[in-house]
DNA sequence: AATGCAAATGCAAATCGTTTGCATTTTTAA
DNA sequence: TTAAAAATGCAAACGATTTGCATTTGCATT
């Protein structure tokens, strides 16, 4: 329950309708999205958008922190999801969707001993977890 | 350094000379490549092979569970690892895409509290860790 | 070793998610 | 209110991946 338009302000991006209506979107939706089911979504209540601006919004909020862009196993198609204040990661459900943001990042200690081990410099990591909510299983 | 012939015929894979050729080429290369990678190296080695059979066999390989695949961040194209014995994950540069192999999954128990707190059936994850190398960072 | 069938391959074309060029509209700051 | 910069819509391009179909290959059987 933020305030959009001063999310977008303070990430240096001006304030448009569409970019408005995707982020609102996005928060009520609370879940992974496809950037076509975005366009969908925004076509069904009757708004005014193009495809190709929802991927550009999209890439603009992934390079300012604002959304997580990440791949669905066994398909090519990406999946967009806001990305909360704190880092965390999710528990994705392969039938319905259905998302569940994970309580704490598990990779932290992990990240420095491996760096240690490696002379890595570890910038960054994938984390999602895959599995049947309660309905589905 | 398996005996390609035999894992192949374990996971009820025909013999063929393409099939051998890729999953050697994977095993020496020992890191992460994509399907025109595996193409191309091995029409460097004179070899006849087409694009389409590469991702054809990469796709029976991920089905039978010798070879994962995943997606680099910010990237659509799809990389392709040979899947170790034990199940683990890599530590990938994101300049020269050297990897090296996690020496143990730090999620098994979290899984199991994971799992108690959800309620979700866990079946699978996704890890993968990016930074830089000793040589490119 | 020869045969036959199913599965694998090569090639070209299709598909599909994503990106881009460009004309038009919108936003923001002066 | 105005002008410049940025965002959008639309159509076309792109690139990774997939598919149809004719041909070849692997493998079990004779
Ligand atoms: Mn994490
Ligand atoms: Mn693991
Ligand atoms: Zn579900
Ligand atoms: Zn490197």
């Amino acid at each position: 329950m933020l305030d959009y338009k001063e999310s977008l302000k303070q990430h240096g991006l001006k304030n448009s309708k569409q970019r408005n209506l995707l982020i609102k979107l996005l928060s009520n939706a609370d879940g992974i999205m496809t950037a076509e089911e975005i366009y969908l979504a925004l076509k069904k209540q009757e708004e005014k958008i193009n495809l190709s601006t929802v991927y550009r919004i999209l890439e603009a909020f992934v390079e300012k922190g604002l959304v997580v862009k990440s791949t669905f196993p066994s398909s090519n198609t990406c999946v967009f999801t806001l990305k909360h204040l704190e880092h965390s990661h999710h528990l994705i459900c392969l039938k319905c969707k259905k998302t569940v943001s994970l309580p704490h990042c598990p990779l932290k200690e992990f990240e420095h001993s491996i760096e240690k081990e490696t002379n890595f410099n570890i910038t960054d990591h994938n984390l999602e977890l895959y599995g049947y909510c309660n309905n589905c299983k």
